[in-house]
Order: C-alpha cells, then sequence, then structure tokens
DNA sequence: AATAAATACGAAAACGATTGCGAAATAATT
DNA sequence: AATTATTTCGCAATCGTTTTCGTATTTATT
C-alpha cells in the first residue's frame, strides 16, 4: 500500500533489465557511464526507493540495531542512545528500542525477539533484575555481535564499556570522609548488577582506608518501588543510629533520598550529606544542589556505536574482544556535601 | 551468520513440504490436529524462528512503528514512547525511534528513510523549525498511516493527540495573575509551533480577561542554544521593565529561567513566579519548587497506539479521520508562584 | 586479418517465507 | 457400487532485491 515504483518497474520504464538498473544504482563497473547517469536520474524522477525487506532478505543483513535498557526516563541511558544514534545514523541505520522497565522476564522477552536476526547487533544494558544470564548467552552463541555498557554481563565474553566506577565510587566516598562524615550509608539497586558491586567496593574501600568499619544496615538494597524506597530511606534516617552521609549509587535513589529528607527535619548538608551517580543537566537546580558523579553518556554511546560499525562494515571483522573499556567519569561538588 | 533453521530445513527434519510447515505454524485449517502437534514440538525443538525480512517481504508490513520525536533527552517524549511501547509490545510490534534534534533537515531526512515501508506507521511530533511540511505531504499521500501528537502538524489531514493547550494555558495565566503578577512573559520555542500558537493564545486571552495588555517585550522567543536562552532570559530580568512573572511554554525554558535567575538577585517566588509545562518527576524538589501544567504523556502514547494498533489490524480499515483528540493536563500548584 | 581481451548488458537463481491451486486419500452420499 | 464431498498435503508462484553466469558487441593485440 505504501510503497512506489520497484526495481523492475523502474528497469521497464528505462527499457533495461532489473540487473543492469539495480547495479547502475549500486554504482558497478559493469555499467557505463551514460547508462549510470540514465538509471539514476529516472529513479530520482520517479522516486524509486529500493525495498529495505527484499534487500535484508537478500544480503542477509537488516541496517538495524537493537538498543536495550532498562529505563527510559533516565538522562544517562537517553544520552547514551544519542550518542548510538548519532554515529549510527551516518552510517545508514536505524535504531531499535526496547525497555526492559528493570524486568528480567520482559528482558528475556525482547532478547528471544531478537533471536531471528532482526537486529545486525545489540547494545545493552542489563535490567537490575538480572542474574541468569542464559538468555544472552544464547544470543551470543547465535553469533549476534553484542556489546554491553554501564551494566555488564562479564559472563559473556564480548567487548563491555564502563566508566571507572570503583575509582569514581572511591573517590566519591573519600570525599564524603573529607567532609567529616563518618556513617555512611551506600544505596543501591540489584546487588546483582555490575555497577552495584564495582561501586560497592569502592565505597568499602575507601571506608577501609579511613579505618572505618562498614555497617551492615547501611547498605540499602532498594526496590523498583520510588514510594517505598522513600519511605525504607526515611526509615534509615529517623533510626536511632542514623548516617550522615549518602552514596547513591544510581541517580533514581538519590532522588527518593531527597523525597525522604523532606519528610524529616534533617537539613542537607548539615545533618546529611548526599553524593550521586547521576547525568542530571539540573543537578545544579536542586535543593540543595546535588553533588554528582557524571559519566560520559554520550561518548560512551558512540564508542559503542564505532566499536560496531568496525565489526559489521570490515567483511572478515573478528569477533568482538572479550575486554571491559573504560571511560571515566567527573565529579562535580556541590552544595549537597559542603 | 546470526539466524538457525529456516522453513525448508525444518521442513526436511519433518520429512513435510514447507508449505505444510508454514501452514501449520500459522495454524491454518487445512492441517490435521497431529501433524500441527508435530510440527510445533519440532519448531520449538529446533528453536525455528521465522525470518522477519522474508516475511515482511511477502506480507508487506513490517511490524514495526516508527516514532519520530524532537528530543530524547526529555521527560515528556520519553513517557510518551513508553505508552507507545507498552501498546504496541502487546501486539507484537517494533519501535523504531528517531530524534531530529528540533532540526528541520534531520526530520526530512528521517521522513525520506521512511518512505520505502520499512514502517507500518508513524507516530510524530514535529520540531520547532518545522515550517515547510512537504516533506510530511509526500509521506502521508504515499499513503504510510500518520499520527501526531502535542506538536502537530494541523496541515496534515489525520488524526492528531494534544493536551487542552489553550485551557491549560489559559487556566495558567490566570493563576499568575490571582498570585498578584502583572507583567508576565511568555516564553516559547518556535513561533511556527502548534503548542506555541495554542498556548499563546490561551496567555493572550487570559491576559485579555484581566484587562491587562500583552507587552511585545515580553513574548521570547528562545533558540537551541541553552547558554543563550538563559542569557536572553537573564537580560529580561534584568531590564528596566523587568516581568514579575514567567509562563514558559516547554520545560527546557523553564529550568533556563531558573538558571538565568541565579544569576540575578531576584527571588522566586517574591520577586519573580514561574510556571510552566513539564513532565519532570522532580519538580517538586527545585529550588523552590516549580508548579507545572503536566500532560497524560503516557496515556497520550498508548492512545496513539491504540488507534494505530486499530488502523492496522483491520483488514479494510478507513483512513485515520482528520480530527483532534484532546487529552487534558493538570495543574498542580508549588511554591514558584505563591 | 585473425584472435584475444575488455566492455556492457540480460537471463535466471537465490534469499525465506506465504498461498493459490491441484491432487491424492479417505469419508459420505445416492 | 459409483459418484461426490471432505480432509490433508505438495507443487510452484510470488514478494523485490542482488549476483552468478553467460553472451553479444566492441576494442586491443599479434
Amino acid at each position: 500500500m505504501a510503497s512506489g515504483v520497484n526495481l523492475k518497474e523502474l528497469a521497464a520504464e528505462l527499457k533495461l533489465s532489473p540487473s543492469t538498473v539495480s547495479r547502475a544504482l549500486n554504482d558497478s563497473y559493469e555499467i557505463s557511464v551514460e547508462t549510470k547517469k540514465k538509471v539514476i536520474s529516472m529513479a530520482e524522477k520517479l522516486n524509486y526507493q529500493p525495498n529495505p525487506f527484499a534487500r535484508s532478505l537478500r544480503e542477509n543483513k537488516s541496517k538495524t540495531i537493537a538498543v536495550v535498557i532498562p529505563e527510559r526516563i533516565n538522562n544517562f541511558f537517553a544520552q547514551v542512545i544519542d550518542g548510538i544514534e548519532e554515529i549510527m545514523q551516518q552510517h545508514g541505520y536505524h535504531l531499535l528500542i526496547y525497555n526492559t522497565h528493570e524486568d528480567v522476564d520482559k528482558e528475556k522477552k525482547i532478547i528471544s525477539l531478537l533471536l531471528n536476526g532482526r537486529a545486525d547487533a545489540i547494545v545493552m544494558s542489563v535490567s537490575s533484575q538480572t542474574s541468569d544470564v542464559s538468555h544472552l548467552e544464547r544470543l551470543h552463541e547465535r553469533g549476534v555481535p553484542l556489546i554491553f555498557f554501564d551494566r555488564i554481563c562479564s559472563g559473556i565474553p564480548t567487548t563491555k564499556f564502563i566508566t571507572n566506577d570503583y575509582e569514581s565510587s572511591f573517590d566519591a566516598t573519600k570525599h564524603l570522609l573529607q567532609q567529616g562524615c563518618k556513617k555512611i550509608a551506600f544505596l543501591m539497586l540489584g546487588k546483582e548488577l555490575s555497577i552495584t558491586k564495582e561501586r560497592h567496593r569502592g565505597y568499602l574501600d575507601a571506608l577501609k582506608e579511613a579505618g572505618l568499619e562498614a555497617d551492615a544496615s547501611f547498605n540499602i538494597t532498594c526496590s523498583q518501588n520510588e514510594e517505598t524506597n522513600i519511605e525504607l530511606i526515611r526509615d534509615l534516617l529517623l533510626s536511632e543510629n542514623r548516617p550522615d552521609g549518602i552514596f547513591s549509587s544510581v541517580e533514581k535513589l538519590a532522588l527518593c533520598t531527597y523525597h525522604a529528607v523532606k519528610r524529616t527535619n534533617l537539613r542537607i548538608p548539615e545533618d546529611l550529606k548526599i553524593i550521586s551517580f547521576s547525568n542530571m543537566s539540573i543537578a545544579g537546580l536542586l535543593n540543595p544542589s546535588l553533588t554528582t558523579i557524571t559519566q560520559p553518556a554520550f561518548t560512551i554511546g558512540e564508542e559503542c556505536a564505532k566499536l560496531l560499525i568496525r565489526k559489521l562494515t570490515r567483511p572478515k571483522q573478528p569477533d568482538l574482544l572479550n575486554q571491559v573499556i573504560t571511560v571515566p567519569s567527573k565529579i562535580t561538588i556541590r552544595s549537597s556535601t559542603v
């Protein structure tokens, strides 16, 4: 219903065979310059658009990349996708985007949809619930190029892009300590998450270096429900042995903390200091402004895309190397910690 | 390289013809129950996944919807897409997402890529630069189902989903007036934008009702550059005849205003009151918290998707009606206006 | 001038699914 | 018992490209 002329009709109009027209449009050396000119001008005149599915079927590639993220309303992921799109668009690729909503079952369904070659490659960040990774293994074994960013899956032998989670977290915790915090809580999403582990390790090592013990009750695993999280944090803040510093491993939980604080009569930063991983552009407009660890999200997206382009355009490219590439974050100190 | 078995191989394994296997999998009445069982179990065993391009080529539909938005790092658009995905996923559709970055030229390129039937339908919100709509007309004439939301294109005879821009803006302006504002500025992106026109009309009518004249210098058309906008607004706030109220027609400009205010010694809400269209979940955490007009973004996305599903699944469905469907917004009063 | 090489194009197969049509085998009808 | 109807399946065309192979024509070589 939608399309216009096809190759055969275009060929008939030119009194040429479809093969010649195809070759002319693909700039084959077998076609004379004059014929090429005629074909191209007629193609433009009739507004010929090649059928992408016929081409995909024949060439066994779709010029499409799938991006799988756990959350769409999230500055970090949005920026990464912008970076991916930037590079991919330059090379004529299209982006299929899927949101798992932090739900493994949804993630599995999405991955199984991608098993049939609909996308030439997949860029993903796993959900916070993901611990069984059999679906990802199957995908990788099928030979679908797959790369991870941020929330990676170390069990799959492929390239992963992350930020310097450990060092940033170490520095962030150290910053809180330097500002006088003695009791720092660590907020996280899933315990299995790669970023949780690394960031927690940095946090623990910074505490250790300062000769402090990590209080078990200060390791807060949050849920997907915002209200529940706010209450959880509020309870922590109202408890006997309340923390005087909060290190939030993800943006969302820093905001929950702000909400929780509003339900107490604690003041930031006097009674409680907060630092968080976050790519919010408006961290500076919060009350008080939030000290952040910001990932180079756009760059991460670009790097993912560039790597895939190399992999997909070179004819006999080797597999994606099993390596982790680190792009450093930047800490911006604002009022919530000083 | 990616895919596993195909229909022919599956048929060979079963000692059946491809046509029989195809019909069995599609639950045709022509196939006996036992054969169907055998086929289905073997298909599962071999993990058969039909080739989407062969199917698309044959059936002339892609099970894919394209979504075109002007900005990805934007709560409103992200929520709309979540709504679209929610419904589309239930019906087995995939989402191609394109960001125009508020650039008409990019928009035109994207639309021309969608002329070849890669997507079965398109849901879009035009860029703020879009005034010439010939590219959209061509798309519509080609017969590609096209619907608009938020930033619509009234010249194209199809269904559009918007919020009650006029009424909300009228009420918002009235609210500022009731709070004592006498000189209210209106911040906008493109003058040609449908939402700009409607929201401006609501603003003007509210002023008129209050017997106030709209000062021409209070109609601020902003650019795509954040820093430029901040300076523009700061200059306005430092001018002789500065406004005492700001009505921002889009979220982004409210944030620019907050930044601009920080560069003056004005206080919100004492010296300047602000209201803005915005879908930020953290409007309440700003300093001071921001009074907002919030669109039912997720619902808008769902409604777009539901309409398209009806259009695409019914065999001989009529064209999309040339009508505007309105879903009302909600005003939440916070500290920036009281 | 005879042969070899280069140029420019067409016929037809392939990609992997769906489907109209035909044809066996079985069941039902007269 | 002969005919018709029903069930169940296979053959082959089709969707719109790309590409292998073959071939006619022109150009270069000896």
